[in-house]
DNA sequence: TTGTAGGCGTTATCAG
DNA sequence: CTGATAACGCCTACAA
């Protein structure tokens, strides 16, 4: 820690030599600075910066000396405006601290990355404003979006101004724009076969909150609690203020309140489901003996914990892959893929907790 | 799922009446084609899309509707050549996948998105070359680069093209660039005096890989040792192919094998902690009665685990937002903020781990 | 090897 | 209220 405070970033302290006006004011250099400091033509600048050939290699040397004092860099929107080519995609997080999202963007930019693109991140902290201004923005600056929303699609549309979206984790039926979906009908089929095989009726489920409208997980979950005969309705059902941990825990605290005699829980999602637990051995409650927990999306954190979660397990990557799939199809005029070849299925994990 | 292939994204094929050239290729429409349409100038046009005042309302409809039927959207790049101000940062990261990385991003995504700037994510994988990669495309797209890097100073800066870059992570002396540090001796030395408070004279180390040179965690970890008159050399402390659970794992098999009489470990980060409970655990040995185990990092995951990860907690997102501030001076000139100023001091939080 | 002319798509300025 | 004209910074084509 000694000598810590001494002149540190020299390098970029040195720099800034910008360029003075008559205004008083100053600019950043641009070529033309650099060829009159060179004393060439702008061409021949621009031929030692991308070094192109057909240029005299002392001149090349003196332009590059004129460019670095000058701490000339050529300005990205002269050059897309000339070279077409650069696409650049939005993407809409509603929150990068569940380990969920992290791991679809992870997805979205390796394959952005394979085609070059370049990928702007907004996290948007699940807060509808934000969604809403995130879009303002992305829809000057990208080329077309993806990403999670809670506005609805005409909301949407608005601040879009045409730029070409696709929405993730959304049914097709459920909206106009292209969209990767999960097939949380057939997730469902599996999941709640499991837990009726293994003798439970009484079933709650901790929903995460979907807006408005009932999310597909809510749907699936009643349907299969019909086909299954189990005598569970919306009562059984609990939202979570934050889908999280804590959210979890507190839905799960409600839910033991109102359905006591509940066996078993399926979580909207692992971290919901984790916290559920949580609650559930907090209460006095064996997992899985006297209470089998569900999650839903295979978070490598649910091998981690105690016992370890049982969940319906998501591709999260494939799925942020499929997104700019779509969007490549969308920026091509394709029309996007629909249905199936559009979806994720989740797989049933048996681990320790149901 | 019935009726899912039928007719969607109707939306998005119904647009793209791209304008025909001679040539027979087509190409997005500009103002010029929506000005020719609607039978108004140029500069019309931009008055209607901007909705400024001084144009009748019954033109700005006019055009406004010519614009919709070409599907036109102002090119960012003319946008940006003429209308100043628009900042990207590029934000360059190891590994998504770790929760340790989101959580900074968030933080830089945060304080960007305060300040109105765009941020242009990569993910390296704990990649050299794809680091570089990174580099050569944020050179020409981003104003500033935040980032994590193993690369070396000169390499990164001859990828740079004189870009301003911040590092997260890096101690001042460490390199010539600006970077936003985490206190690592002053997190190791309260570490450490808890473990060897508690009665630990053999405490072992999982490192990171930090390419060629020992990492700062490292050195501290050492001189510690040595301050405490521990008998514990590098002979102590074996390296983790990878910063992760299972890179803990099996470093932790090394650990056990080499120095079985260990009593505590000190893990480089919390992934590699929690891997290094679940060995020991697997191993036969109780945490933290036979083994204490301490982390580094203080992911929200450490608290799910058991025993619960007693460890270094860093505010991850404070780091994110320190890295802008620092971008926010270079792109002042102002130079970089330096030491402690720039730093993030790692509290301990003791749980049941240690 | 180097320089000149023109255009990329947009907005600002200043006439009409 | 509307339309010329001139930048903005760079690159491609062509000419010297």
């Amino acid at each position: 820690m000694a000598g810590y405070s001494s002149s540190v970033g020299a390098d970029q302290e040195r720099r800034k030599p910008r360029i003075d006006q008559s205004d008083g004011l100053s600019r950043r250099a641009t070529i033309h600075d650099v060829a009159r400091l060179a004393g060439v033509s702008r061409q021949t600048v621009s031929r030692a910066v991308n070094d192109k050939g057909e240029i005299d290699p002392a001149t090349k040397e003196r332009v590059l000396e004129a460019a670095r004092l000058l701490d000339y860099r050529p300005s990205r929107f002269a050059r897309g405006l000339v070279r077409k080519g650069t696409v650049t995609a939005g993407l809409v997080i509603p929150d990068l601290m569940n380990p969920f999202f992290p791991e679809v963007a992870a997805g979205v930019l390796e394959a952005a990355e394979q085609r070059g693109w370049q990928v702007v991140v907004c996290d948007t902290r699940s807060d509808d404003a934000r969604e809403r201004e995130a879009l303002d923005m992305l829809s000057h600056q990208a080329d077309a979006v993806v990403g999670y929303f809670k506005n609805e699609d005409d909301v949407l549309a608005r601040h879009l101004g045409g730029v070409p979206l696709v929405l993730l984790e959304r049914g097709p039926q459920q909206t106009r724009f292209a969209a990767v979906g999960i097939d949380a009908a057939g997730g469902l089929e599996r999941g709640m076969a499991h837990l009726v095989g293994a003798g439970h009726r009484r079933i709650g489920m901790l929903d995460g909150d979907r807006g408005p409208v009932r999310g597909p997980r809510h749907e699936a979950f009643l349907a299969q609690a019909r086909r299954h005969g189990l005598d569970v309705d919306e009562g059984w059902i609990v939202c979570c203020a934050e889908h999280s941990v804590v959210g979890g825990e507190a839905a799960m605290e409600r839910l033991l309140d109102v359905r006591p005699e509940v066996t078993a829980v399926f979580g909207f999602n692992d971290l919901i489901a984790v916290g559920a637990m949580r609650t559930a051995r907090r209460r006095g409650r064996e997992v899985p003996g006297d209470l089998a927990v569900l999650g839903f999306d295979g978070l490598s954190l649910g091998a981690l914990v105690e016992p370890a979660l049982t969940t319906l397990h998501l591709d999260k990557r494939r799925l942020g892959r499929l997104a700019v799939e779509q969007v490549a199809r969308l920026l091509a005029g394709e029309g996007p893929l629909v249905g199936e070849d559009a979806w994720v299925i989740p797989e049933l994990v048996v681990r320790a907790s149901a």
